[in-house]
DNA sequence: TCATATAATTGGTATAGACAACTATACCGA
DNA sequence: TCGGTATAGTTGTCTATACCAATTATATGA
């Protein structure tokens, strides 16, 4: 057993903690890739804690994909990926920030709207039900890169405005629901670019544009947001990971 | 406590049969939309089980997103989402299938080569080292769909040949190497159609095409599979689940 | 030497119980 | 009416233990 490596008082929960640990140890090469970790058992008795709790730490760690486990044999470090995709829902601050690109925004619209039926469907809306409807040239180190159209039902966040449109709204509607923002489903397609967006995105047109939409949900399934953003072919590839 | 619900003799894990049961319940609106479901105390007399076994369950459906948790309030069954994504990694024949389509597929070219840079480059190979080069015209309901340009290195699967390649290579894989296939990384980008491919998509040459590049991963972290899919974006959405 | 049995080790499943953190409600007193 | 407090119920974390199933290492015997 090693001392000094856990605080058993802390806030922080111990499985939390040894996750921590172990991914330290991988970053140092204590740990090397192909190469399995101590066991369950081994791994217990080091940090005096239960085998219970040390299995909760590899579980996350396997699920997040750093360690892979075989039964009879042991839990071994995976092969880090060539390319990392942005995990889990990222705004488009944080995703360019992410490409080492500085990103940038301009409001060309904010209104309240009476949205169109499919958008209206997407959202679980009632006929008639109004939503925010906000229109962004979104860009990377001063040049444009995607036009984006939000969707935010009205009766969500009654009181949002311009500028609070600026910030984390996910922060903020974390903070008003007492739940976290669950999960999003995306469809994305090809498309030549619509005359109308070509001089805001500074393309031919005749240029390839990715089209991205996303509806986010709050972890009741309640959805809260649709985004519908045009992507500049020529700049942006979407990457993202599949797990089996 | 009820009886004759789980078969504690069977070979299934108990946590997996309980799965089922919960799901069974809210497909049958005994457990109903946005209403918490037992108290996993009361679960796990009901089941005549421990609590943390009942735990087991409700944390993978929490991790599917059929249920979420409120600390000190209880756990609820989420709102289903309106267009189920593809779980997970699958194949063009399982998508097509999904989307009540017939798929058919006719391979252009089977060889040996040593691959582009780039592509050596992903599937982490030395300089030299040869792959299985597959070209194939993808259809659905006869229609031309894609075109799949897949890179399968020589040494993970000596033995490949064009019958093998219409099978399930996944399956074939993963029974030769003791491991599971883990998860995949996906680029996706817009583009204008190639020529050289236009012909075989039956379409314009300035037609708009979603390219897909995939490498599949096995569980650890060796790339096996690259996959290039070029879509006719008149034909294809790609519909894909976040979560956060 | 080479099979074959046996033991040891590993992750997988399951139990029973304890305390912490948090929420909702009922109740009481100012 | 308002605000605090007690209480009961919920999920979150953690322990200690046990046995099972798959794999690997070791000993045994022909």
């Amino acid at each position: 057993m090693v001392q000094g490596l856990l605080d058993k008082n802390s806030h922080i929960p111990i499985y939390i903690q040894i996750e921590e640990i172990i991914k330290q140890r991988i970053y140092l090469e204590e740990y090397k890739i192909g190469e399995n970790i101590p066991s369950e058992r081994e791994l217990s008795t080091q940090f005096d804690v239960s085998r219970m709790t040390v299995r909760q730490s590899i579980t996350n760690l396997v699920n997040s994909g750093l360690l892979y486990r075989e039964k009879g044999r042991g839990t071994y470090v995976a092969n880090p990926k060539l390319e990392q995709p942005l995990k889990g829902l990222t705004s488009f601050t944080e995703d360019m920030r992410a490409r080492g690109m500085e990103p940038s925004s301009k409001v060309l619209r904010f209104e309240k709207i009476v949205p169109p039926v499919d958008i209206a469907r997407d959202l679980m809306l009632e006929a008639g039900e109004e939503v925010f409807f906000v229109v962004r040239i979104r860009s990377a180190d001063s040049k444009p890169m995607a036009i984006e159209r939000t969707y935010i039902p009205v009766k969500i966040y009654p009181e949002l405005d311009e500028k609070k449109i600026m910030g984390s709204l996910y922060a903020l509607i974390e903070a008003k629901f007492h739940q976290k923002i669950g999960n999003a489903i995306q469809q994305m397609e090809a498309a030549i670019v619509l005359k109308e967006d070509s001089k805001f995105l500074q393309i031919n047109h005749t240029a390839p544009v990715l089209i991205i939409k996303r509806t986010s949900y709050l972890s009741d399934g309640v959805p809260f947001e649709l985004v519908r953003s045009t992507y500049r072919a020529d700049r942006y590839k979407f990457i993202s990971e599949i797990k089996r």
